[in-house]
RNA sequence: GCGGGUGUGGUGAAAUUGGUAUACACGCUGGUCUUAGGAACCAGUGGCUUACGCCGUGGAAGUUCGAGUCUUCUCACCCGCACCA
């Protein structure tokens, strides 16, 4: 960026500001986004102009933008996601709907912490005060929030009314305690999120973490897995790669679940298989190395024993995994084929999966590719009983496993079935057989939400010595957080605190210990939507009658990272209120837009790593990093991230340019859902063209004040093209934000401004009282239509243009389709498909005359002379394609 | 490996859904003007060709009077998921 420029205006501005400079020599007031931003700012907030109110006269309208996370900064990702949201609900507003758009901050989580322990201070502190510096630099954008309902998650408030969810789905059975495995870091005595594991490591202490099994809580999210699927085809509003992404989350499969018979043991072997056509392929077994039999040998087998710690050793390296060879351990267990009867051998395997059906598998090497690998290793018979149509397979000379369909074989009364039908069959004779029955898998698990950490929401539970669990009462709440804490970044404050988790049972009257985890902050974000609409609700966590005027969200912003953990705590947890009365709709947000990233080059060097802009210098298109002056490398576009310099922050924009044009140059670069570049010459674009349509309203007021704007079609040809040109605006820009491409719906108005100027640069006709209307409509439109992107610089127009009232007031453009209907068209004249001539014709002319004309062009008439003409297409009022040979 | 997406000028991107490819903007070239500004305005700008023209939407084929758009194959890049039985 040109910082010497941004500064010299800066100044500039401010000179202007304080009347030390005047601007005698201008006839017009020069654009200045900073004097009249602050100005709208102030106005709209003094107004109340964005209070949301239920209104039963209005159709109400909920736009819903990510909260953010108070880090301390706002950054290019919230600008854009921001400026999309705004430009939303301004249109809405326009289109006389009554409009919900709140904001708050997602204020609990971990980097308040390590800030707390870096700086000794307490993370409340560090939040808030991030919270305040935010809003201040979010105003600055000229957002249209209703800020009466703002809120933070860690307020005392609202994490009362969670703890009160909380315990109402735990009275509903929807919360249950299991033990379950957590990274442990064993220096720092603390439990480690996934992403403060590196290879294997704690990223504080370095030591080799540990999977240590803890008792925590639960979601029974699982309960409500099928719902969560088929709720995908009832939101048509959703991008498809949303909806794929959550469809294999929750990963869906129908299969048979039975039991082998082991020699010499009482109980079974559950195994769960999608394929029981193949049973008479199983060759052997695999258990996974935390399965119950798996345990049972390994108690006097030290060689099993190893075997299983070995495959748990490799489990925290995730990206290890990939090409892990398959690797397993005889346990010289027995099982028995349930239709065969065949002895079948069972495996401890490094592959099979303790969380995922039983945990034990029945493995059919010759269909599929696992167990292929697997006995090809352990020499193990294939055997095939599926034959592809055409083909022999051969067990002995297979490279890979069959996956595909095709007929049975070599499985008895099943021989010569198709496979997809043998499915069923096989399934029907288990269930016959009362061995097994048909069983519906999920890949999702339930929802873990025990956090070992300080700063988050407690957990409402306490553990009576007498009593066991038991929640805490309603009236009790909120458990809140001890504020006299020390974080060091070892242990959890609340297990070590003197006093905090000593309580009394209020069962039995006796001594009992708090529950010391608190809560994922994902289930902050999964009702935050809901309180927005009954932020002074005192009594409950929700005021059910206003949760249910404002709700379904009709439009989410966000950003793509959160397609599946996100939107589906929040879907899941939505659906689970419901079951408690406490909303109506099935689905939270209705309609749902991902925005792309805002992205960067990379400049790195040799010698000093990551470099910012202004450490390089170029020449001839080659850079050089101004320390060491080698050759710097320009990376790909990346993700704007502190670590690699190439964040441009929002501020030094909004300061220099203002938010109109930084607002302008978001929405125009890229269609929402893309990635976006950033592009210093691309925000230029963007003032410039503000400019021009600051200098077009304020030339067209100057010369036509006096005029109202046209409301009929003009008679001179040019005037009426420029109204037509006003009326196709209004249909393009309303077009384009029904099917959210801002980018082109900017471009269109742009399109607009440039005729307006070109009209007011015409010598003819400059006093003419309709050349006046038609500008005065086009200028009245331009703005009101641009009004969403850019908001102050339009109310500012607005009134230059001698309006009293402000935009708030207004309605979205009317649509006169008379304005629409042209005297002439242009036809286009093909020879087989080859564009040759172009015909300018009456409007109304018919098929024939189009064929006619087309057929009488010089051009054709030349280019037909050694052809003859086979056939005719005529596209009314579009071409004429004549095929010839 | 599986699933999804994207490939169009020097650049960001358009294309009314099968009908004039490159709207709008950036950049660049030339020019005008002025109180040198982050100017503004005018003209030009896909490639090849002196021209008539020809070619051109990652590549190859196909359907069609006509394909950036539909079909098949293929290449490249991006994003999810990843031993899910």
């Amino acid at each position: 960026m040109k910082i010497f420029s941004i500064i010299t205006k800066i100044f500039r501005d401010t000179l202007y500001s304080v009347g030390l400079m005047n601007e005698a020599d201008n006839q017009q007031t020069k654009y200045n986004p900073q004097l009249l931003e602050s100005k709208w700012q102030e106005f709209w907030e003094k107004n109340q102009v964005f209070r949301a109110k239920p209104s039963a006269d209005q159709e109400k309208y909920y736009v819903l933008v990510m909260f953010p996370y108070p880090s301390g900064r706002i950054h290019m990702g919230h600008v854009r996601n921001y400026a999309i949201g705004d430009l939303i609900a301004r249109y809405q507003r326009l289109q006389n709907k009554n409009v919900l758009n709140p904001i708050g901050w997602d204020a609990f989580g971990m980097p308040a912490e390590n800030a707390a322990i870096q700086q000794k201070s307490h993370p409340a502190k560090w939040t808030y005060e991030n919270i305040d510096a935010m809003r201040d630099e979010l105003k600055t954008m000229g957002l249209s929030y209703d800020w009466k309902r703002e809120l933070a998650t860690c307020d005392p408030d609202y994490a009362k009314w969670e703890q009160a969810l909380f315990l109402k789905l735990y009275h509903k059975d929807l919360v249950y305690r299991k033990k379950a495995l957590v990274n442990w870091d064993p220096v720092d005595n603390t439990v480690l999120a996934n992403e403060q594991v590196i290879d294997g490591k704690g990223w504080r202490s370095g030591a080799a973490v540990v999977r240590k099994e803890l008792s925590q809580w639960f979601f029974k999210i699982t309960d409500y897995a099928d719902e969560l699927l088929r709720g995908l085809e009832a939101l048509p509003g959703w991008p498809d790669t949303v909806k794929t992404m959550q469809t294999n989350w929750i990963g869906k499969s129908h299969g048979v679940e039975f039991s082998f018979k082991i020699v010499g043991q009482d109980t079974g072997m559950a195994v769960y298989t999608t394929r029981p056509d193949t049973i008479m392929g199983v060759t052997f077994c695999s258990v996974a190395a935390e399965h119950p039999l798996a345990k049972q040998i390994a108690a006097d087998n030290p060689d099993a024993q190893r075997f299983i710690e070995d495959c748990q050793s490799t489990g925290t390296s995730e990206e290890a995994l990939e090409k892990l060879e398959k690797k397993g351990f005889d346990t010289g267990l027995i099982a028995i084929h349930p239709f065969s009867g065949e002895e079948i051998p069972v495996f401890i395997a490094n592959f099979v999966l303790m969380s995922y059906g039983t945990g034990a598998v029945m493995a059919v090497p010759a269909h599929d590719q696992r167990d292929f690998e697997f006995a090809k290793t352990y020499n193990i018979s294939i055997k095939v009983v599926i034959q592809p149509d055409g083909e022999q397979l051969d067990g002995g000379l297979m490279t890979e496993a069959y996956t595909g369909p095709g007929k049975l074989i070599n499985s008895g009364e099943f021989d010569g079935i198709d496979n997809e039908t043998a499915k069923k069959m096989v399934a029907e004779a288990f269930e016959e057989k009362k061995i097994g029955k048909a069983t519906i898998n999920y890949r999702l698990r339930d929802w873990g939400i025990s956090r070992q950490r300080y700063w988050g929401n407690p957990i409402p539970m306490i553990s009576c010595p007498a009593c066991g669990v038991v929640p805490v009462p309603f009236n009790q709440l909120p458990v809140s957080l001890p504020e006299d804490v020390q974080l060091t970044g070892t242990e959890n404050p609340l297990v070590t605190h003197p006093t905090w988790k000593q309580c009394v049972c209020h069962k039995c009257g006796g001594e009992a210990e708090r529950e010391t985890d608190t809560m994922d902050t994902f289930m902050e974000s999964s009702w935050y939507f809901l309180r927005y609409c009954c932020p002074d609700e005192n009594s409950a966590p929700l005021n059910q009658e206003e949760v249910n005027h404002w709700m379904p969200v009709d439009q989410y912003v966000g950003g793509i990272e959160h397609a599946v953990l996100h939107l589906l705590y929040a879907r899941f947890f939505h659906k689970a209120l419901r079951d408690i009365g406490e909303v109506k709709c099935d689905e939270p947000f209705l309609n749902l837009l991902t925005q792309g990233m805002v992205r960067k080059d990379t400049l790195n060097c040799p010698q000093h790593g990551w470099l910012y802009p202004d450490e390089v210098a170029e020449s001839d298109g080659k850079f050089s990093c101004v320390k060491c002056n080698a050759e710097v490398s320009v990376g790909r576009n990346e993700k704007m991230s502190k670590s690699k310099n190439n964040v441009i922050d929002p501020n030094d924009l909004i300061a220099g340019y203002g938010a109109d044009t930084a607002r302008i140059f978001m929405l125009f670069a890229a269609p929402p859902d893309q990635d976006l570049e950033w592009n210093e010459s691309g925000v230029d674009g963007a003032w410039r063209f503000l400019n021009r349509l600051w200098r077009m309203v304020q030339d067209i007021q100057e010369r036509h004040g006096d005029s109202s704007p046209a409301s009929k079609t003009p008679n001179d040809a040019s005037l009426k093209k420029l109204r037509a040109k006003t009326h196709e605006t209004i249909d393009r820009v309303t077009r384009d934000m029904e099917r959210q491409q801002f980018n082109t719906g900017i471009a269109a108005v742009m399109e607009l401004v440039n005729a307006g100027i070109k009209q007011l640069a015409a010598k003819e006709n400059r006093e003419d009282t309709e050349v006046g209307e038609v500008l005065m409509e086009l200028a009245q439109t331009a703005v009101i239509l641009l009004s969403p992107y850019a908001p102050h610089i339009t109310e500012e127009l607005w009134q230059i243009l001698g309006n009293s009232d402000h935009l708030g007031m207004q309605r979205w453009p009317r649509l006169d389709k008379d304005a629409l209907v042209k005297d002439e068209i242009t036809v286009v004249v093909q020879i087989n498909g080859k564009l040759r001539s172009r015909l300018t014709l009456p409007a109304e002319s018919s098929k024939e005359d189009q064929e006619k004309a087309a057929l009488a062009d010089p051009k054709i008439v030349a280019n037909l002379e050694s052809v003859t003409v086979r056939k005719i297409i005529v596209i009314p009022g579009r071409l004429v394609n004549i095929v010839a040979k």
